[in-house]
DNA sequence: CTTGACCTTATAGTTAACTCTAAGGTGTAA
DNA sequence: TTACACCTTAGAGTTAACTATAAGGTCAAG
């Protein structure tokens, strides 16, 4: 191999960024991550700036983009299409500010049926709270 | 059929929670609508109390509840496992709370990287913050 | 009394994001 | 030198949550 002072083999930067290495490929095919360089054997060794990368994707997926979506922002670059980007940005700067005040929502109306449920007792009231309050979000 | 004094038909339930009249036959398959009165010809008749269980799964879908969470919480009765209630909201809660996290930090990030870019006018920021910055979390 | 927008069913197809399988090569520790 | 945990590929399979298709019945308007 090459010496490891060139990072880690897909197995640690999976690790590292807590995803399954299978991901790490599945990623590389759909050009959501870069191809990393080889160790003569074909081993793929990453670096912490992968990792990052990693976790980023993995944060902005848990707020809802799409693949898609990051890797249209990942693949734009950086002096050419500017205005693309912005306009990509405010909207999904919108749609993660209505999903934020869903989820104070959604926090909000499992605490108290938590709390209810606490004193309760017998008689466990979550369901009807549950299937009591609405709202106007969708997705 | 009996007159609209009973409902709507599953047009205007649909219009009204705002998800496609297919969802709601879909989500009655599936355990998640019960199964609504019917006219003499068969059509589905809805009253409000469905729409908003119809908008109750749609606000926590979208914050990240399975189907399957869903249909477990409302198809547990009132008076019994309170218990089993409390432990799943309590599990959702914390995961509801993570979540809350990743989008104030998904926020800010788009936030910093799009007032950038106004400024800069050419040589686009978005993707180097974007791409250097991270996090702990995951899902 | 027909048009057209609704409704019904059963069943098949789609999409995103993995996840697994088979068949094999690599590297290090005992 | 032989286990054993790792790595490789191509390609097939899975899961959730819809979404579409076909073939037909219903109802208010003109």
């Amino acid at each position: 191999m090459i010496a490891n002072s060139q990072g880690m083999t897909i197995g640690r930067a999976a690790k590292a960024a807590g995803v399954p290495a299978t991901t790490l490929r599945y990623y590389e095919r759909e050009g959501l991550l870069d191809a990393p360089v080889r160790t003569t054997a074909g081993y793929r060794m990453y670096d912490d700036q992968a990792v990052e990368r990693l976790r980023f994707i993995r944060a902005a997926q848990a707020v809802g983009f799409t693949l898609d979506d990051i890797r249209t922002l990942l693949q734009l670059d950086s002096h050419e299409s500017c205005g693309d980007v912005q306009k990509l940005l405010e909207r999904r700067t919108g749609e993660v500010d209505r999903k934020m005040a869903e989820l104070k929502y959604v926090r909000t109306a499992l605490g108290k049926a938590l709390k209810q449920c606490e004193k309760s007792d017998r008689d466990c009231p979550i369901l009807m709270s549950l299937s009591t309050q609405s709202r106007r979000g969708r997705r």
